[in-house]
RNA sequence: GCCCUGGUAGUAUAGUCCGGUCUAGUAUAAGCGGCUGUCGCCCGCUGGACCCGGGUUCAAAUCCCGGCCAGGGCGCCA
């Protein structure tokens, strides 16, 4: 089929700017064709773009032998610009439809879809992740990750507003051993390098320069994890303030997750329509249960876990069940966190260390750091770990490290509390885990 | 890495327990034809599948073993 150029043709309107009101005018639309029904004398072309559909009309004995012979050859997923004039009609859902002047064929499809793109035939995961790119044209994915945009957006914008400043840190680091996740190893030059678990030692040495920073990037974790939870690549959304302590970042972050709630109700109704998922705005402050109650709730619905071991995943459901909202758990037992959480000056037992969930699901975790280096070098033993791999972030707390601390949210699950969506690869562009490496 | 469940046309499924009219059913998608108000359009026709390898048996989509893959759970996990 010859195929057509652009040329001077530019977009005047998305499918959702055009409105009954405009009866008469001329538009120029671009998308694709989703749905083509064919009565015989009469055609409904649906254009689908980035913010919706319309539908184009083709009554055969009005129109021009050229438009007739261009929406004969009209199929699923063909991209497509189309010339024409609104009509305000009451034979349609949104009140209008478009009668083309003219049809540009930019760009043919392949006539059997691997999935059904209108979504009336659903597909497995597998099967939708498998051909990722015309997947997530489906509307469903659109709505995702528009409100994946105006969390992203909010969670800057309130950042921002509140003296942050946006930093890059390395993905490619020399030492294997921050502790307990697997890291992925790279080829790197005649060295061996591995791809960052957590921008945190970074973002800690920051704060002595720029007092508050955040940071929105990828990182890795080589873990065999096969879980909905898990990835091998997620996006980390990481914070770290300077003259800060735990409580002072679970406040900045409950109103972050307030905001972004907010948001994304106000400005992406459509979207969670579609979705068929609701978003209620939280109230303040978010309840704060310690380590100690978590275990004491479970004991009394008859999980039994010792002090000072993480609390499992089947626990955590219990637990979500008892606390079915947002919730921090505070105050862990300091050898379950990790080793620059700041052990509590009345009791060095418990930490100040964090978790926001939300129901069983772990958000964000953070807490209050150590700044002393005589006490980091301590816990870095503890945790049999090598002081000497830490030698350049040991070296800044003798630069006088400000007492400090931070979070970091998993901006998947923040995705998947959202959309209700229950795997973390439905809310993820490209998933990548154990198991999957393309596309 | 472990446990459970599963793998059938492009997609989603029925059939598998209890092997044999299964020449593998249905929906949707695709191809062709028809239809002037559809919006999950409709109607007719056509083509299209048992994950891979081995075994048992007269006979395997169906039973057994191994592999690969998937979903869920567990473990691991800053």
């Amino acid at each position: 089929m010859k195929l057509d150029a652009i040329g001077d043709w530019r977009r005047t309107h998305y499918s959702v700017e055009v409105k009954p009101e405009m009866d008469g005018e001329e538009v120029t639309l671009f998308g694709w064709v989703q749905e083509v029904r064919d009565l015989g004398g009469i055609r409904f072309v649906i254009l689908q773009d980035k913010e919706g559909t319309l539908q184009v009309t083709v009554p055969r004995k009005k129109l021009s032998s050229e438009v007739l012979s261009k929406s004969d050859a009209l199929q699923k997923r063909y991209s497509i610009g189309v010339k024409g004039v609104v009509k305000k009609t009451e034979m349609t859902p949104r009140g209008f439809e478009v009668l083309p002047k003219e049809i540009k064929i930019f760009s043919t499809a392949t006539p059997q879809l691997p999935i059904d793109v209108s979504g009336k035939t659903p597909a497995n995961l597998e099967t939708r992740l498998n051909a990722r790119a015309l997947d997530l044209c489906r509307e469903e994915n659109i709505a995702i990750f528009k409100i994946q945009h105006t969390a992203i957006e909010t969670i800057r914008e309130f950042l921002f507003k509140c003296g942050f400043i946006e930093v890059y840190t390395p993905r490619i680091i020399a030492s294997a051993t921050e502790g307990g996740a697997a890291l992925f190893s790279v080829d790197y030059f005649e060295q061996k390098a591995f791809l960052a678990q957590s921008p945190q030692l970074y973002k800690e040495q920051l704060v002595m320069s720029l007092e508050k920073v955040f940071e929105v990037g990828p990182f890795f974790r080589a873990e065999e994890s096969h879980t909905r939870i898990h990835s091998s690549e997620f996006i980390s959304v990481d914070i770290e303030q300077a003259f800060a302590d735990a409580e002072d970042v679970m406040q900045l972050l409950e109103q972050t997750i307030q905001h972004v709630c907010k948001a994304v109700n106000e400005k992406r109704s459509k979207e969670l329509a579609i979705l068929k998922s609701k978003v209620e705005v939280p109230e303040l402050p978010f309840k704060r249960i310690t380590y100690d109650k978590a275990l004491y709730d479970l004991k009394k619905k008859g999980a039994e876990i010792p002090w000072g071991e993480d609390i499992p995943t089947p626990a955590l459901r219990t637990l979500g069940k008892i606390h079915p909202y947002f919730y921090f758990i505070t105050d862990w037992p300091t050898h379950s966190k990790a080793f620059y959480i700041k052990p509590r000056d009345d009791n060095p037992d418990v930490c100040e260390g964090f978790d926001l969930m939300w129901r069983w699901l772990e958000l964000v975790s953070g807490g209050t750091r150590i700044a002393s280096k005589e006490l980091l070098v301590k816990r870095l033993e503890e945790k049999g770990l090598n002081p000497k791999s830490f030698k350049y972030h040991l070296e800044a707390f003798d630069y006088g490290m400000p007492p400090h601390a931070g979070w970091a949210i998993g901006l998947g699950r923040l995705i998947m509390m959202l959309t209700g969506k229950k795997n973390l690869r439905e809310v993820t562009l490209y998933p990548r885990d154990k198991f999957r490496l393309t596309p």
